[in-house]
DNA sequence: AGCACGCCGACT
DNA sequence: GTCGGCGTGCTC
């Protein structure tokens, strides 16, 4: 029998003996626990070995997972779908389809203690028990009221805890019997939701819904994943959950993903006003125990959708109908530490088409990757260009900074948006002014040599915060107090340069000391809560102005928003990375998509050194199609995605000679091993140390992404045994990457 | 990830 | 001559 064990870094299939208890209960697809190397293993059955390893002594098999059933062959071929196509091991790939809670020796469940009333006349016993033990008497009269049978919980909320003596009485007399419940971690046991009817949909949302329809029921091979592209505030979200109803009404499973940050208590609540009970959300700030039994209940078939973010899209589902993408173009689909380095929307596009499920992908600001795929035709690409009851896009001005320094405006505010904030708050309306930084100032430089200060574990500028007072690396977390002297040429001429999101919270409260400004960015919302806290607070309007970063960008809904201010929005497009233009068109657009969206129209204010970039424009336009064919000629020229597929290694290790040796000898590898794509590089990668180590990296590009992939893993074998990266250097793999930092 | 094995420098 | 560091390979 060949048994996969869950050791990272092995892909090898080890043989195991099937032992006489197990012997006809297994089935490919099992969990087991083996023994290996003098530890147990959490392992997967993969059927019987074709021929067991020669001289070797084989073990046997010590037990299966508990409660824990074979998963469904689909998932498994995905699983090694994900392996093949992201470079990582099975094993590694295997670790999404269980939670880590089901690995543990013994899988802690939420019981309950209950107790049964077991005498046969209550109230003789009670009137016997009146005088001499009222407690027990009155515990006793409880339970004959109850109809025989409580929690302990409600016993004790309901008599006190005092209750707890005389319930021990009780037990040893035999008055009262305890059993355990085993009871579900409900995450929304305290919520209770009214169920809301659907609204009605607009023109467009039918047109589209219809559209949906006719991929549901066409047959598989004529199927067609739908993109559907809605600007901000166009209703997405009901479509999705028109869509689900359709799917739950042919009797199939539907998983719907939604990125990290927008898995909001809002958003979910929305499903379970729709659909109830018949909801399980899966995300990461679940308790493990939770998480695990969410998934014990999709993989029950007790729910039929599933809410959840990147690693949902592996729900334990079996006859999957529906999968969508909400917001397909987040980079938060593509998981980064852990290998495999997976997108969410590939992996999903491939459970689909191995399930004969339907893939629905919505963005306002469509990946450049998808929006070309609709161009060329494998999307059915659906519309929706109007918002909700016809309400206008608010307009975008583009204001240009140099003109502003030409003026002796040194302020982070234009005049502009100045002008703006004046009128919106003295019309008592809402602001949201946005900056992709946080801390005071964004770096720190000596006048006299130039020299910017570093963090000494990252090649990367120090940011200094104003509420801690020191500087931090926003990378590794390394703190420095601020220097008084240059710490390479001891100068005290000393500079604080660009701002970030608390040098924009203190100008704004010195402009205007009697607005109300809060500020939500990591450092705001560390606290569990406090991002929930913050929004709410802006919600009731208890807060004028919010000033933040990345995280205010998404889907927020505030009616009473009428201007929405981009402080810079060059930060994002100045990165080394192809992605930049796109990665600001989308941030553009998506925070512009916050204003006007209340009876009152919006407007936004963009404050930029480069108003003439093409991004910036189409985005002031409200023009994906403009930027979209700007982008995808630039992409083409220079052979980027989608015409090109990448693959980043990124070799990293304490010494710098060892890194820059093995990334050389990474090289040699794939060029006699006969890689036959482009190999760029090897060079210091952008970031050149992070956390104390150095990093080479190396780019390979290709049209053909499984073959490529394919073929490094064939250089890699060939050189076993001649070559082997040692252990002090570390190399990442990265295939399709989302930034090559 | 943990453990054994082997090579090389430092010290009894 | 031996002890112990650590770099390397293996675990059915
Ligand atoms: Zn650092
Ligand atoms: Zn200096």
């Amino acid at each position: 029998m060949a048994v996969d064990v869950t050791a990272e870094g092995t892909d090898k299939l080890f043989t195991y003996l099937v032992p006489r208890s197990l012997a006809g209960r297994l089935t490919p697809g099992q969990w087991v626990r083996v023994p290996f190397g003098g530890r147990r293993l959490v392992g997967l059955y993969v059927g019987p070995a074709e021929r067991p390893p020669e001289g070797v002594a084989l073990k046997e098999i010590a037990g299966l997972l508990p409660d824990i059933p074979p998963i469904p062959a689909p998932l498994v071929q995905l699983a090694r779908w994900t392996a093949d196509r992201y470079l990582s091991t099975f094993p590694a790939a295997l670790r999404l389809l269980l939670p880590t809670e089901a690995r543990r020796q013994e899988v802690r469940t939420l019981t309950i203690t209950n107790y049964r009333l077991n005498v046969d006349d209550v109230e003789a016993l009670v009137s016997e028990l009146r005088r001499r033990a009222p407690r027990q008497a009155e515990l006793l009269a409880y339970m004959a009221r109850v109809g025989g049978e409580a929690e302990r919980a409600q016993v004790l909320a309901d008599l006190g805890e005092s209750i707890a003596g005389p319930i021990r009485v009780a037990l040893e007399k035999g008055w009262l019997t305890a059993g355990r419940v085993a009871r579900r971690r409900d995450p929304f046991a305290d919520e209770h939701v009214e169920p809301a009817p659907p609204p009605v949909l607009t023109p467009e949302q039918e047109q589209a819904l219809a559209s949906i329809r006719q991929e549901l029921i066409a047959p598989p091979a004529f199927r067609q994943p739908v993109l559907v592209h809605g600007v901000t505030g166009s209703g997405k979200t009901e479509l999705y959950l028109r869509a689900i109803a359709l799917v739950r009404e042919m009797g199939k499973n539907a998983i719907c993903l939604v990125p990290e940050i927008s898995l909001t208590p809002q958003m979910i609540q929305r499903f379970r006003a729709r659909f109830g009970g018949d909801v399980a959300v899966l995300h990461s700030a679940l308790s493990a125990g939770e998480r695990f039994d969410e998934w014990q209940r999709i993989r029950r078939g007790e729910v039929s959708i599933v809410v959840g973010a990147r690693s949902a899209v592996f729900a334990p589902f079996e006859n999957v109908g529906l999968i969508i993408i909400d917001e397909e173009h987040e980079q938060s689909y593509k998981q980064e530490a852990p290998p495999p380095a997976y997108h969410a929307r590939e992996v999903a596009a491939e459970r689909a088409r191995l399930e004969g499920a339907l893939l629905v992908l919505g963005s306002a600001t469509p990946a450049l990757e998808s929006f070309h795929l609709a161009q060329t035709g494998v999307y059915r690409l659906v519309s929706l260009g109007h918002r909700i009851d016809n309400r206008p896009l608010p307009p975008v001005t583009l204001v240009d900074m140099r003109e502003e320094l030409r003026a002796g405006n040194r302020s982070i505010f234009s005049r502009a948006l100045v002008e703006a904030l004046d009128q919106t708050l003295s019309a008592r309306e809402q602001a949201i002014l946005f900056l992709n930084r946080r801390g005071y100032n964004t770096f720190i430089m000596c006048r006299s040599c130039g020299e910017a200060i570093q963090c000494v574990h990252c090649a990367v500028a120090l940011t200094y915060h104003l509420g801690d007072d020191h500087l931090a690396c926003h990378y590794c977390g390394y703190t420095a107090p601020v220097p008084l002297v240059c710490p390479s040429c001891g100068s005290d001429k000393i500079r604080h340069l660009g701002a970030g999101t608390e040098r924009v919270e203190q100008e704004l409260q010195r402009l205007y000391p009697h607005v109300r400004v809060a500020r939500m960015d990591v450092d705001t919302t560390r606290r569990k809560g406090a991002h929930a806290a913050i929004l709410k607070r802006f919600a009731d309007h208890e807060v004028d102005v919010l000033v933040g970063t990345q995280m205010i960008t998404k889907g927020l809904d505030f009616p009473g928003v009428t201007l929405v201010g981009v402080v810079l929005a060059d930060t994002s497009l100045n990165l080394p990375d192809f992605r930049a233009a796109e990665r600001t068109f989308q941030l553009v657009t998506q925070v512009a998509g916050r204003a006007g969206r209340g009876d009152r129209p919006g407007r936004v204010i963009v404050q930029t050194y480069q108003p003439d970039h093409a991004a910036l424009q189409a985005a002031a336009e409200h023009d994906y199609h403009r930027f979209f064919a700007e982008e995808i000629r630039f992409r083409q020229e220079l052979d980027y995605p989608p015409f090109a597929h990448m693959i980043h290694l990124v070799i990293s290790g304490e010494d710098e000679a060892a890194v820059a040796a093995t990334a050389q000898n990474v090289h040699r590898v794939l060029a006699e091993g006969g890689f036959g794509g482009q190999i760029l590089g090897p060079a210091p990668a952008p970031l050149a140390k992070l956390r104390g180590k150095y990093r080479y990296h190396l780019v390979l590009k290709g049209p053909d992404v499984r073959a490529m992939a394919a073929e490094v893993k064939a250089c890699f074998a060939a050189a076993r045994g001649k070559w082997r990266a040692s252990r002090s250097v570390s190399l990442s793999v990265d295939v399709d990457p989302v930034s090559i930092l």
